[in-house]
DNA sequence: CGAATGATACCCT
DNA sequence: GGGTATCATTCGG
């Protein structure tokens, strides 16, 4: 079962960027689709790439649980903004977090998918190196938002990046496309804050992968 | 299990 | 313009 789903190929980093149009539909169903693409990151260190192993969508200002409930703020604007670009921000004073943005604009105005764990598949000693833990199991090394980023080296300065564009980092489909991917789904992590939001069945990921955050 | 750590939003002046 | 409660987490004890 997990066969099917762990990348043991090269991947050809030549191939296409998702286009603009696969993340302007409903946030959620972007963060299903999302699972199984690659994320690309190109440094002056070198190549790092992983597969998306688990996602979280996050919807309009009427999502309690999402950062654009607080409407349209300099911090927030990214989420109102151009689909298929990146919104970054920092959570606890220390972590990072990507997301891309993705909505149908005919139902939402703003919304983003959360990405939260990939399976490194190139460039892992590179990882290695920006986690700065020597310790760290080659699959645990971006499970977690916090973790992806530190090990792809991405932050804030990343925010708006277009990541639709093949140039320092970006999201594209696999060489082939690998057949249809199992998907578990459940409330998503730490926003019990918002109410009944919080029981919505947003995270997304790949079940008895070894890089999804949470066992 | 709990401390670390600081940007952000929001509610005051 | 200033004070402060709130965090979409991680790592070490």
């Amino acid at each position: 079962m997990l066969d099917r789903v762990l990348v043991k190929r090269s991947p050809d980093f030549s191939m296409r960027p998702l286009e603009q149009s696969f993340f302007a539909r409903p946030t959620e169903m972007v963060a299903r689709q999302l699972l199984g693409q690659w994320l690309i990151r190109q440094s002056e260190d070198g190549l790092t790439a992983g597969v998306i192993v688990e996602t979280e969508a996050y919807g309009g200002p009427e999502d309690l649980a999402s950062h654009a409930r607080a409407g349209r703020t300099r911090r927030t604007q990214p989420m109102y903004g151009d689909v298929g670009h990146a919104y970054v921000y920092l959570v606890y004073g220390m972590h990072e977090c990507l997301n891309v943005v993705a909505y149908d604009d005919a139902r939402a105005g703003a919304g983003a998918v959360l990405l939260r764990a990939l399976e490194p598949v190139a460039g892992v000693e590179l990882m290695r190196r920006r986690r700065g833990r020597a310790t760290d199991p080659h699959a645990r090394l971006c499970a977690g938002p916090a973790r992806l980023c530190q090990a792809m080296e991405v932050d804030r300065s990343f925010g708006a990046h277009d990541l639709t564009a093949r140039e320092r980092l970006w999201l594209a489909a696999p060489p082939e496309q690998a057949g249809p991917v199992e998907i578990a789904t459940g409330p998503r992590i730490g926003v019990d804050y918002s109410g009944e939001w919080a029981a919505r069945p947003w995270r997304f990921w790949i079940p008895g992968h070894p890089s999804v955050s949470r066992r």
